[in-house]
RNA sequence: GGGCGGUUAGCUCAGCCGGUUAGAGCGCCUGCCUUACAAGCAGGAGGUCCACGGUUCGAUCCCGUGACCGCCCA
């Protein structure tokens, strides 16, 4: 068996994610009686491509995944993509607007059928995407959140809110896009502070030439809708003008002087004007006071009719203009910079619009309440924990959720209006007559629902819900969410709230939000600031192994990747470390005569074995419990340490005097070969496609093997053996001191030389037992010596013509003198009654302990200076 | 305005309940192509744990204040 010379995962990457999809390894058994783990994948936008974030969760979410599969688990892992409305429809009116027709011309039916042909072409993308690199998700339960069976799913749960009140129609103000021509929910207005003015304009007093009420405003053009000015009742300035009125300027339209809290005495001029269709604060004051609403601003962001002279202008334009004539009627008092929130649309960055229009809400408090005990009780447990705050902060000062979108692409709301009686009809199937007055003469209300709806039904959507499938009854609640913080509202609050309302249990019992890969600046990766990575093009570059391993050893807990590709080669380079043991036990293998197998576990005979085996046991309940705990960068750094520290620089090299040619596979060569097989199923979860590659080579027929490492057990803990891991600390610092005495004396580290030992007790039985060893890795002739030159209890001397003292002299008393350091602190603390009254006694004995030991090593260090 | 997170080696970051010479990877310096790996091996340098104050026998860790950076919500 020969391996190439070089890892180049580009040679076996491909075939295996092609291979686990074809043997369909990953599909998860609704019958089983093994332990259950599911999770739902966040289902990526089908507008979407694979970005590093992404990769990022997937690899988290993978590793995790296979991990529970190894360890005997019946897993799910369900994936599918949305159909992100606005984001989708946007996409697809700009391809056609590239060919000069627009969404209206087309019609309804054939624009939809547009978008269902472009999602065919390029939807899913993600999911490819996510097979390249190895995802073990189980495909056959794919979803979309417009399949049929999860837009029944929608429409039953609209029909049955709708039935209980918690869905309910009215005209409010909302967040209004004028490019993409639909109201937004709350969450899908992005704040951004913008440079921008204060203007205070004159308004003069009705009747009382010369006097004038000065308002300051930040959008002077919507002035045109004022059907009011606000004062408060308790400003003495302002007593004598109570139910007097004013002249709206440039429209020279009377308008009256109200008295409201809205009004506060302490800032600006106390006055305030009030545009009861234009803005949501003023909305609710027009609401007190019983004011007229004059719509101004029109869906597209133009002023209306009811505007007069600005007429049809887009409302930046008005604004100027406005500003002029005011100035020119000498009515613009002053002009003040000023930084304000300006609210853009989430997916276009359009200056968002207060209007006010009918819209469907969606009652948050009856469904938020469940949700928040839900969490406040442990039953979602989210981490890391403050995010559980955030999620409280939140939910409790939920509002209502504007449900309604007017676009095309979507799951259309299942509410008829009566043309006869004008009442609602909502039904789960489509109806022929009204059920108010029996009319035929229905009409469909033409919005779809807001993405997140049908996102928030996921977890069950996507298991046949509202029917009583096997799935549900085998995967719900699913056991993990791995998520990003910013779909905590958006996503994870809503899933809650669906999930307790439509199943009567949590979607999850566990979210993990992992952090946000950023670029090398800390700044978000995003398309229009054209710092985004494509993961795809790095993974063909390194291999997926290495960039799961780069993504995974950067994810700690709570903290955000500052993504730099200088990260890669040393993942690279751990790959081309497993690669090329692998390729040296082949090599040997022949040698020896061995062929590949994958050995019972034998009997730890030798030192090296009974060291190694321990440390694997300890790596895997570390790995084991890292990755339960969704510390993902600690169990990439420790199987990364055991693999390249332990196993390569120590364990290989031990064994390399052993491996004699046509021994068959004897002791050494069993437990090696078991050790290595075992590392390759410790790392499995964190890199697939390497360990797969190597271990297909390694099992040779083995027909007693599952066809895959993905299938094979997770290493348990197997040894513990103190003694060993003792007698390996002695060798190593045999051979360190070694390598140390050569690099001082500047020894040609090839250089075959002779070498004396004086140690006592444990120490110097292993040096005896492993004599060969430590000369084969220490490149001496080691011998002993029976008395102590220097009076020590540990000393070594390397016969060589020169004796260059200087270097180690230096490094000796630089160590000396560091000691001394450590040894006056701990003296001190030891001299202390405070310390020695209050510390637990096991610190202070702990101390002496070691006190004694740091004066043993400065005496040995003395003598040996001489 | 309210809230959250961060500040540890040149860089990117670990560091669990406060305790026993503060760690890793990369980079840097020195020496080695030792027939698995130069994408490697061996050795080494490098730290006022942001500042100040407090609690404590003891603080990188807990509390307070401040500075700077980033983010969320209004």
């Amino acid at each position: 068996m020969q391996l190439d010379k070089v890892y180049e995962p580009q040679r076996f990457e491909p075939r295996w994610a092609q291979w686990w999809i074809e043997q369909a390894l990953f599909t998860a058994d609704n019958t089983s009686d093994k332990p259950m783990y599911s999770l739902v994948i966040p289902p990526p936008n089908v507008t979407g491509s694979l970005h590093m974030g992404h990769m990022l969760e997937h690899t988290e979410i993978d590793a995790s995944m296979r991990w529970r599969r190894m360890r005997g688990d019946n897993v799910l892992w369900l994936p599918g993509t949305d159909h992100a409305g606005i984001a989708t429809q946007m996409v697809v009116e700009r391809q056609l607007a590239a060919q000069g027709i627009r969404r209206r011309d087309l019609g309804r039916d054939a624009f939809e059928q547009k978008v269902w042909e472009w999602k065919a072409v390029s939807g899913g993308a993600i999911l490819n995407q996510m097979k390249t690199t190895g995802a073990s998700c189980d495909w056959s339960r794919e979803r979309f959140t417009l399949d049929p069976g999860l837009s029944r799913a929608v429409r039953e749960t609209f029909v049955r809110l709708y039935e209980k009140g918690l869905i309910y129609r009215g005209e409010y103000m909302v967040n209004w896009c004028p490019r993409c021509l639909t109201a937004l929910s709350d969450l899908e207005v992005e704040h951004e502070d913008t440079a921008s003015h204060l203007w205070h304009i004159r308004y003069p007093v009705k009747g009382q030439p010369d006097r004038f009420l000065t308002v300051a405003t930040t959008r002077p053009e919507t002035m045109l809708g004022d059907t009011a000015v606000a004062l408060n009742a308790a400003d003495p300035r302002y007593l004598d003008l109570h139910g007097h009125a004013v002249i709206l300027p440039l429209l020279n339209r009377e308008i009256p002087i109200v008295c409201d809290d809205m009004a506060d005495p302490k800032f600006g001029t106390g006055v305030v004007k009030v545009t009861p269709s234009h803005d949501p604060n003023d909305f609710e004051c027009g609401k007190r006071h019983n004011l007229p609403h004059v719509k101004v601003i029109g869906e597209e962001g133009r002023i209306t009719e009811a505007a007069g002279p600005y007429a049809g202008l887009d409302r930046y334009e008005a604004r100027k203009r406005i500003v002029l004539d005011l100035e020119a009627a000498g009515l613009l008092a002053k002009t003040e910079d000023y930084t304000l929130s300006a609210g853009k649309c989430q997916r276009c960055s359009t200056i968002v619009e207060p209007l006010v229009s009918k819209q469907w809400f969606a009652r948050m408090k009856p469904l938020a309440e469940p949700a928040i005990r839900a969490v406040e009780e442990g039953r979602t447990v989210i981490e890391p924990e403050n995010w559980r705050r955030v999620y409280f902060e939140w939910m409790r000062n939920i509002r209502d959720w504007c449900v309604s979108r007017q676009l095309w692409w979507g799951h259309r709301i299942p509410a008829w209006h009566c043309q006869d009686c004008t009442k609602v009809t909502v039904a789960r199937t489509d109806p022929d007559t009204c059920v108010h007055c029996g009319s035929a003469q229905l009409v469909r209300d033409p919005d779809v629902l807001d993405t997140w709806f049908s996102s928030g039904l996921w977890p069950f959507s996507t298991m046949g819900w509202p029917d009583q499938t096997k799935d549900l009854a085998a995967f719900y609640p699913t056991s993990l969410m791995i998520m990003g913080f910013e779909i905590l509202f958006f996503w994870c609050a809503r899933m809650m709230m669906f999930g307790l309302e439509c199943m009567g249990e949590v979607p999850f019992r566990r979210v993990f939000i992992h952090g946000i890969v950023r670029d090398a600046k800390g700044k978000k990766m995003s398309k229009t600031r054209g710092n985004t990575v494509d993961p795809l093009d790095i993974t063909s570059k390194y291999g997926t192994d290495a960039v799961r391993m780069a993504l995974l050893t950067s994810a700690a807990p709570g903290t955000d990747i500052l993504w730099t590709e200088d990260k890669l080669p040393s993942s690279r380079a751990f790959a081309n470390k497993i690669w090329n043991a692998a390729r040296f036990l082949f090599l040997n293998m022949e040698r020896s005569g061995v062929e590949p197998c994958i050995p019972e576990p034998p009997e730890a005979i030798q030192l090296e074995d009974r060291w190694i085996r321990t440390r694997l046991s300890e790596a895997s309940t570390r790995i084991a419990a890292a990755i339960d705990t969704n510390r993902y960068h600690d169990a990439a750094q420790t199987a990364w340490h055991f693999f390249w520290h332990d196993f390569c620089d120590w364990y290989i090299e031990m064994k390399k005097p052993r491996f004699v040619e046509n021994s068959g596979l004897n002791n050494d060569w069993a437990n090696c070969l078991h050790v290595f097989e075992s590392a390759l199923r410790l790392l499995h979860p964190l890199m697939p496609f390497i360990t797969e590659e190597l271990w297909q080579r390694l099992r040779g027929a083995g027909e007693s093997q599952p066809v895959s490492i993905a299938l094979a057990r997770y290493p348990e803990p197997a040894l513990n053996d103190p003694a060993a891991a003792a007698g390996m600390e002695a060798l190593e610092r045999i051979v360190t001191a070694i390598r140390n005495e050569r690099a001082d004396r500047k020894v040609d580290p090839n250089k075959l030389i002779d070498a004396r030992l004086f140690a006592t007790g444990a120490t110097r039985d292993v040096a005896e037992a492993q004599r060969e060893i430590i000369g084969k890795i220490g490149r001496v002739n080691l011998g002993f010596l029976e008395t102590s030159p220097n009076q020590t209890d540990f000393a070594l001397e390397l016969v060589v013509e020169q004796a260059n003292e200087d270097a180690r002299k230096a490094r000796l008393a630089k160590e000396a003198e560091q000691l001394e350091k450590v040894i006056a602190n701990s003296r001190r603390q030891l001299g202390d009654e405070k310390f020695l009254g209050r510390a637990p006694a096991h610190i202070v004995e702990g101390l002496r302990t070691k006190l004694a030991e740091y004066e043993q090593q400065l005496d040995n260090l003395r003598k040996t200076l001489g």
